[in-house]
DNA sequence: TCCTCCCTTGCAAACGGTTGCGCGTCCAAG
DNA sequence: CTTGGACGCGCAACCGTTTGCAAGGGAGGA
């Protein structure tokens, strides 16, 4: 049974007010007594009960951070980040996954919500109406979604997605497949968008896809049949197994087709041919989520964040 | 401001109790009365507490699930795993990264403590006698490690390191490396404790390194100057690093050295060449953390979980 | 008709902390 | 020798919820 502030002030001889005030403001303690009180308290183990303490102050010191999967390699850099800026700033972390799943991610925030001061929501699958209404509850800070009014840290995949079209159009392709994700995601909507915009060029929209490498293995045969030279696609999960796909069928990247992919993921630095790929600032994102969070000051405020493209391997000169 | 159990009360028109009743014993409470106080409860948006709960209950419905490191690809299957079998237990699952620190992995699981009803460890990075003093405070369920009395799930990383060394001894190399990994790590003394026992086999170990790319890029000279034929990584990201090092020195894998990693990772399934691999039962160890931890019956039941051997192209016949 | 017993509900204490208020003590200024 | 802060501390209410206890009322049996 872990030791309460009633077993340090019995032990100190003080009120347990006085335990209290020892801890969470010191000046108002004569630093005889508090070093009596730090003494018995650190003999019996005690630590202040963070839950019981946010029944009266409302502040918890924990930070939920909700992804759609953790196990897209994408998150990991973006929640470690998020962590260490927390942990900084001396809150810590929960992470909670939803599996993709809208009920899921709505019932993990209204748990959460009582046990932190804030959530990170990472590329939500809710919808708009239902996270302004869960935002009564608790403070929010919106990354890779813009939703009116709340905080939220984009990544500018339009200028990512310009950086990759103008790279490919430098190396001859003109006809170029864009590989979708998720139906309504906000990032997909963008490449969409940029894609509209871009003249000369003559691009095919093949999706939505599941954002993973079996949406890329899946398409693999749409793609080779489209006869386009080159690939943009959603992310690097679906590049990879679009590559792999390809493979299988006998078709080289980037001697035959190009690809490009979106994140950066450590899988696609080791694969060969290693990626050519839009870097998000997945790390810079988690830091400014939580910073945003703690602030709480700049209510509406939306970070946009810049993307470059790394040239690597999977990338070519059209063939003619 | 979210509703409280008193808005509900008052809108309803009775007392707090009864409203708690409604929700958590619904047999005392009469039906036309609980269904009213249910149908205010809705109208209010009312959820009940559960920090506040926890206090006169001991019971948080939440769990605590501390790994190393979120950005090795290894965990995010057993997360995944913990947290399906946990909702289906009607818990919540809170995961957190200790960046490899031990300080902050204790203090994580005393922030934890509290507000979980147990504490799901993988690969703690602690010393035993800590652990179990920490045990005093919350209940925990250990992955990947053996510490005395308590409830842990094991994989057997003797049997898949035995059949991995078989596969090698049967492809006809005899001097092999073993590249290892953190010192102290459980899994790497299970590896080492295998290869002492076998017979006819040369055995060079290598380490301690680092469990990442990155160690097994700077192991690549040193285990390319000592002669061994084949390789045993420690674990996946190790093998990929190490064969990528390899690569850089005009070394080819499998043709020159044969390559064995641990884990099945999703890069290893991508890389070029697919890394042949023991597969360890992620999924399986998440789910059965987690219900050791609810049943909490089994006090110092101890589970091994059996791996698996995934032959891909990394591994070939000893050259000559 | 009266006594039980059960069903339903309210009361109040408790969980582990925080915090506004007020009371004594001590010291320095007037 | 008063007066008056400042300082250090205890008291008690409160945060949201659960739960043992008891009281009220209605129904059924004797």
């Amino acid at each position: 049974m872990a030791a309460t502030i009633k077993d340090v002030a019995r032990v100190s001889g003080v009120h347990v007010s006085t335990v209290s005030r020892a801890f969470s403001a010191p000046h108002l303690v004569n630093p005889a007594t508090r070093s009596r009180v730090l003494a018995a308290a650190d003999d019996l183990g005690y630590r202040p009960n963070r839950a019981a303490r946010a029944l009266t102050t409302g502040r918890t010191f924990n930070l939920g951070l909700i992804v759609a999967d953790i196990s897209n390699p994408f998150f990991p850099p973006l929640i470690k980040a998020a962590q260490a800026q927390a942990r900084g700033r001396d809150h810590h972390v929960f992470v909670a996954d939803t599996d993709e799943d809208p009920r899921v991610e709505e019932e993990l925030i209204r748990t959460l919500a009582k046990q932190v001061d804030g959530v990170l929501l990472c590329s939500p699958r809710l919808s708009n109406k239902v996270i302004e209404r869960l935002a009564e509850d608790v403070p929010f800070v919106v990354v890779n979604r813009r939703i009116g009014g709340m905080p939220s840290v984009l990544m500018n995949v339009a200028q990512g997605a310009g950086l990759a079209l103008d790279h490919l159009a430098g190396l001859g392709h003109r006809r170029i497949a864009l590989v979708c994700g998720p139906a309504g995601s906000w990032t997909s909507n963008e490449m969409q968008a940029v894609a509209t915009r871009s003249q000369g060029l003559d691009l095919i929209s093949i999706g939505p896809n599941p954002p993973t490498e079996g949406g890329g293995l899946a398409v693999a045969a749409e793609v080779a049949a489209c006869g386009a030279t080159a690939v943009l696609a959603y992310n690097d999960l679906l590049a990879l197994g679009l590559i792999e796909g390809l493979a299988a069928m006998g078709i080289e990247v980037p001697e035959q087709i190009s690809v490009i992919g979106f994140d950066d993921i450590l899988p696609g630095r080791l694969n060969r041919p290693k990626l050519t790929t839009v870097a998000m600032p997945a790390a810079a994102a988690g830091r400014m989520a939580v910073d945003l969070l703690l602030q709480s000051g700049g209510e509406g405020t939306t970070v946009t964040l810049d993307t470059a493209l790394i040239v690597r391997e999977s990338t070519g000169r059209a063939r003619t």
